[in-house]
DNA sequence: TACCAGGTAAAAA
DNA sequence: TTTTTACATGGT
């Protein structure tokens, strides 16, 4: 086992951070007793990251400790912790996002309630990308359980003490899954047909998701995305948020953040998509990670302390 | 039981 | 060109 030291830029709340990942598949990807548990496959080698705090909002520091079945060299367990750094996203300054919110007296509040909270980031654009598009239409927690039958079924099993963790499958074993098992996992047969031609293609080396990361705006990204089968705008907002993490990727159309707007902002109809794209112009480039924390205030059952209204 | 849930592409009109 | 429909699981 190797175990190092990772330094967030503060203010940075492990906790609070992590507290998503509370529900999550043990075996997969899990916030347990103060440890967040997941399983990278780097160099085809499955690992296994232990995070934990050590220290405080204001001082922060995390200990990954990292295990496997085989010998981990230097070059690995390096790609691991940058993996871990990008989970969390530790060299984010969240000071900026604080400050541009700060007219906005529910934001203003959730951001003080919530102060170090990161957005976490998926390890690949590729598993933000199959994510969502398993999340497309139906509810959350129905696609939970079809997504962790997935990574049961195809990811690469790592073995430790007695348990079976499972990493994300690579794109190159999604291009190979049959029909019939993403059937079986509860996709529907077109949503198999979208991440095994997406998988097939990057396996091929027609396609690279993770260069998305380099595109100097994320309008580029989208419509680039979009020409993809199965990923339309939602889906490109989703990938662009969890997989890239820009701070400006806004779902509008999303039916959660539509909730989640006329629940804290509260007025006398229901909201539009539309409604929902210009109300979100008040938070600038910030308006993806404004949404997350409306999002983890709703979850976490924090109420602003002063009431607006639209 | 029926209906909705972090949509999308394809068919029908 | 615009509107309608099929899809699959989990919760209410």
């Amino acid at each position: 086992m190797v175990s190092s030291s990772l330094y967030p830029v503060p203010p940075f709340d492990f906790a609070l951070s992590a507290a998503i990942f509370s529900s999550g598949d043990p075996h997969i990807r899990a916030f347990r007793e103060d440890i967040f548990r997941q399983v990278l496959v780097v160099d085809t080698i499955p690992l296994l990251v232990e995070a934990r705090s050590r220290g405080t909002t204001d001082k922060p520091v995390l200990s990954v400790a990292i295990r496997s079945d085989r010998r981990v060299g230097p070059d690995q367990k390096k790609t691991a912790l940058d993996r871990v750094s990008t989970i969390f996203s530790i060299t984010d300054d969240p000071a900026p996002f604080y400050l541009a919110v700060a007219d906005d007296p529910v934001l203003a509040d959730l951001t003080t309630q919530l102060r170090g909270l990161r957005a976490p980031v998926t390890p690949s654009v590729f598993e933000a990308l199959t994510d969502s598009i398993i999340e497309q239409q139906i509810s959350l927690t129905a696609a939970r359980s079809i997504e962790n039958r997935l990574i049961r079924k195809t990811g690469q099993p790592l073995q430790l003490d007695g348990e079976v963790y499972f990493g994300y499958p690579e794109p190159a074993v999604l291009a190979m899954t049959s029909a019939s098992t993403y059937r079986a996992c509860g996709l529907t047969v077109r949503k198999g047909e979208y991440i095994r031609d997406i998988s097939l293609r990057i396996a091929e080396g027609k396609l690279d998701v993770e260069a998305y990361h380099a595109y100097p705006d994320t309008e580029s990204v989208m419509q680039e995305m979009m020409q993809l089968r199965g990923i339309g705008r939602w889906t490109a907002e989703m990938t662009i948020l969890r997989g890239l993490h820009r701070p400006d990727a806004f779902p509008a159309d999303d039916v959660g953040i539509r909730r989640l707007i006329s629940k804290f902002y509260p007025g006398d109809r229901k909201i539009s998509s539309a409604d929902a794209r210009s109300f979100a112009e008040r938070w600038g480039v910030w308006k993806g990670f404004a949404a997350y924390y409306l999002e983890v205030a709703d979850i976490l059952g924090i109420r602003p302390a002063t009431g607006a209204m639209r």
